[in-house]
DNA sequence: TTAATGCACTAACGTTCGTTAGTAAAAATA
DNA sequence: TATTTTTACTAACGAACGTTAGTGCATTAA
């Protein structure tokens, strides 16, 4: 079984470096060590690489916001699923870029129900904002839109985090957080 | 020149929707409705229509940000700017897709010359938040962490603008201002 | 009107792709 | 110890890849 963590490890950096497509079996293999054949030993197909990659990460995001304490205040609900998500990627760098950008290459019916959990861990949060603006603790943003801007941002992280290692972890999460809640200037906008 | 213009458009779209790698020149060919062979008439190469739509993007996002008037405040300079990349992005949505995720595909030297422009155009933005830092308009956030977490968030905008088109350029781009500026929360954060 | 250019075509090249078949050695199981 | 399973190998398959060569027609320039 340490061949196939091996392999998926390998995948994941190629994948998010070049991209799924641009790798190729006989590249993965190359930096397994093994013959490109040997690959099938442990997956059936390139496609199920990706596969394994993506819904292992899936799963990681919905435990972790799953596993988060049940909170009144919207704004602390809020931040605690930031930081979860945060800490998801952070600590699974490059198979939570794939998770966001190399999904499109799954085939169906993988996609769809790719698709369908990427849909409700989104809502997850979408009920946390509808939620605040109900409550008065949030502006009268679009909640869809603010999710959007929120989980997107987050992708931020991979730019600082892996290239050079030049930031810590927490001084990432710490400044995000305090963007996307209190927003970059003090002054009153609009 | 009409042809040229059509390769490049369906370019964009197919680099978009499956990515660079995933699009061939066969199936280019096809979507514009002709010979693969003829695409050689209009660019020397594939990677060299990946050139011309990437360094079209980068001079677009430069032009816009060098038109914007010279303005004292970094609230509004940052406002000001943000928007003209907003307005950038929703008038070039494929586009600055590939612009955006498919850069990573051109080779040397233009990877070096991309990778420059992307960085001084990041410092131009970096720039303006450490002035609102210095006058105090600005939270004490990590200037770089602000940029990217900012530039990455307004990759939502294809996600939200593109599939249904269900939201205004304008909602988008104001409620995406207004939570980059002002945060999310109205309660106090941290 | 003639020459030059632009743009499409057919055909094919060498390469790389994901994957399979078949085999042998090593490891796990009985 | 005997047997089954796992995991590696070599060799090769057909398909798809980016690209080139060579040709002819249509438009433009002289």
């Amino acid at each position: 079984m340490k061949r196939k963590l091996q392999i998926n490890l390998a995948a994941q950096s190629m994948f998010n470096d070049r991209g799924y497509s641009a790798t190729s079996m006989r590249d993965l293999a190359k930096v397994v060590g093994i013959e490109p054949a040997s690959l099938y030993n442990h997956y059936s197909s390139k496609e199920h690489i990706l596969n394994a990659i993506c819904f292992d990460m899936a799963e990681q995001f919905f435990e972790a916001l799953n596993d988060l304490p049940k909170i009144e205040s919207p704004s602390e609900e809020l931040e605690n699923s930031i930081r979860s998500h945060i800490d998801v990627i952070t600590k699974n760098i490059d198979a939570s870029r794939v998770f966001f950008l190399e999904w499109k290459h799954l085939n169906e019916p993988s996609l769809s129900e790719f698709k369908q959990m990427r849909k409700s861990y989104e809502a997850k949060f979408v009920s946390i904002i509808k939620r605040g603006i109900k409550l008065n603790e949030f502006h009268h943003i679009d909640p869809k839109v603010a999710v959007f801007t929120l989980l997107s941002s987050l992708n931020a992280i991979y730019d600082l985090y892996k290239p050079g290692r030049k930031f810590k972890t927490e001084v990432i999460a710490d400044n995000i957080c305090h963007i996307l809640l209190s927003g970059i200037s003090k002054i009153k906008n609009k």
